[in-house]
RNA sequence: UCCUCAGUAGCUCAAUGGCAGAGCAUUCGGCUGUUAACCGAAGGGUUACUGGUUCGAGUCCAGUCUGGGGAGCCA
């Protein structure tokens, strides 16, 4: 067995002339293999780049060339020939081999063509579709994206923070939570009064996946003044759409001495600085999602990084929404919480770009959001943008922890429950804000894939967790 | 969970209630510069499942399952 290469396509496409008419070697993967009798082109992907390096071979430089011709697409080889350019053909420039060998054949029952597959069948087959141009676009921008979330707050001195994936507070508030158990579903030990006994349990209490890092967060935002958390995020909700899933990651800056304002002057930061970060990074992979996937994308990524984000209260919002009352399906009054629809007139038909609307109703908002002098609403706020709709959601933080218990005591919590939160506020409390950005939310946003289980590796959704 | 649409060859899709089809893929053959190559031939079907209507059902009806889209919940 010959060892494997060390050049890579990626490398001879960004510096060609590094290359030009010398011997290389390559392994990869045949995309697409056509020929006629004396001759025959492969397309080859090697993993490290985007687009195919078309591999020239002919019968008088093959003695196997009859073999290679019958080659079929998943094939992995590894090629050794030279870097020569046509400048006259579509593709810049093409190894003529000199050597082919099979590394690891491909039969012919390989599910995947040289043609458009659906979305649909790909996701039957997820351990093979990153094989395909779209999903290896999708994940390399997915990649990029999470670097680049790391480089922005590590620019910004934020700590990053590992707030735990299973958590014993059943009062995060965020959604439906998926159980953390060792014990015998068919057998639990019960209490007398016949309730599952959870201190007979690992962790000798009822736990729970996170739906949110923010609590935790806060108590080191506290410590630290900046900080983040970018992890895996777990809601049990029966949703059936596009846009959600039940194990996802998200992104949740904290900072403390900060204010509503600052929050949102973060978090339009943070979005115009990643999605940069991504298009001169993949510039290949970008521009095949503007061809193929979503032809206006590019032009709507660079209206969100060159314009100024729209701000909008609440309150402002309704007046705007009912003056339109008579085209929605659900009617906007004060009180009521925002539909897609309502959202998606803000953003594409009022503002035209991304927007915060800030200052809503204490009654549809969380508990540990800020009361307003108006004693009606909250210093909360969601960025709405284009295409997607809420792709964040954030406040400033209730500090004063009178007003934080009455919330509590309004909703029926129990204040025991939420002690060391409450501690945070008790010594050497601060004003403070956050938000949560869902990363999936915004890769769909950046590559304009409209379903979320096409942005996640193996996604997980209701009665969906294959692979 | 609700609404809605769909399920036919490995894939993408046709077929007025009347013989089960095409392109791609696969196999074989041809072709001296291809670009999802091209040309010729062959193989490939429990029409998602169960029941019903009918002389006759892929097509109509009922139920079930699976998937898509939309809504709610949210990120």
């Amino acid at each position: 067995m010959k060892e494997a290469a060390s050049t890579t396509i990626r490398q001879i496409y960004r510096q060609p002339g590094e290359y030009y008419d010398k011997k290389v070697s390559l392994s990869g993967w045949i995309r697409n293999n056509r020929n006629s009798k004396a001759f025959g082109f492969i397309e080859l992907n090697d993993g490290s780049f985007f687009k195919t390096l078309q591999i020239v071979f002919e019968s008088e430089n093959l003695e196997n060339f009859k073999d290679i011709a019958k080659l079929g697409v998943g094939t992995a080889i590894l090629v050794e020939g030279v870097l020569v350019e046509t400048p006259n053909a579509r593709q810049p420039f093409e190894i003529k081999a000199s050597s082919i060998q099979v590394e690891g054949s491909s039969p012919s029952e390989y599910p995947l063509q040289k043609k458009r597959h659906s979305f649909e069948f790909l996701r039957t087959i997820a351990h093979l579709r990153p094989r395909t141009n779209t999903f290896s676009a999708v994940f390399r921008v997915r990649s990029l994206l999470s670097y680049a979330i790391h480089q922005f707050f590590r620019e910004r001195e934020f700590v990053y923070v590992h707030t735990p994936i299973i958590t014993g507070s059943d009062a995060e508030g965020a959604g439906e939570m998926f159980h953390v158990t060792t014990l015998d579903l068919k057998n639990a030990p019960l209490t007398e009064k016949g309730e599952i006994d959870f201190s007979k349990d690992f962790f000798g209490r009822e736990t729970n996946l996170t739906v949110s890092g923010q609590l935790t967060a806060e108590a080191y935002a506290l410590a630290f003044r900046n900080v983040y958390t970018f992890g895996p995020t777990f809601r049990a909700e029966n949703s059936n759409t596009a846009r959600h899933a039940a194990e996802f990651w998200m992104i949740e800056p904290e900072m403390a001495f900060a204010d509503l304002q600052d929050d949102m002057e973060l978090a339009e930061d943070m979005v115009k600085y990643i999605f940069e970060y991504v298009l001169q990074h993949a510039p290949e992979e970008m521009e095949f999602f503007n061809s193929f996937i979503d032809k206006g994308l590019l032009e709507r990524l660079e209206n969100v990084i060159t314009s100024e984000f729209g701000r909008i209260t609440y309150t402002e919002a309704v007046e705007i929404l009912m003056k339109n009352n008579d085209n929605f399906s659900y009617k906007v009054e004060w009180g009521i919480d925002l539909q897609t629809e309502h959202e998606r007139y803000l953003t594409e038909e009022i503002f035209k770009k991304p927007v915060f609307v800030i200052n809503y109703p204490k009654e549809i908002k969380a508990f540990y959001m800020r009361l307003n002098d108006d004693n009606k609403t909250v210093a909360a706020m969601d960025l709405l943008v284009p295409g997607i709709g809420e792709i964040i959601g954030g406040s400033q933080r209730e500090e004063r922890l009178d007003f934080l218990d009455q919330r509590i005591q309004e909703l029926g919590m129990k204040e025991e429950d939420y002690w060391w939160y409450r501690d945070l506020r008790k010594y050497g409390g601060t004003r403070h804000a956050g938000f949560g950005l869902g990363f999936e939310r915004a890769i769909m946003y950046m590559t304009g894939m409209s379903n979320i289980r096409d942005v996640i590796p193996f996604p997980r959704t209701p009665n969906s967790a294959e692979f």
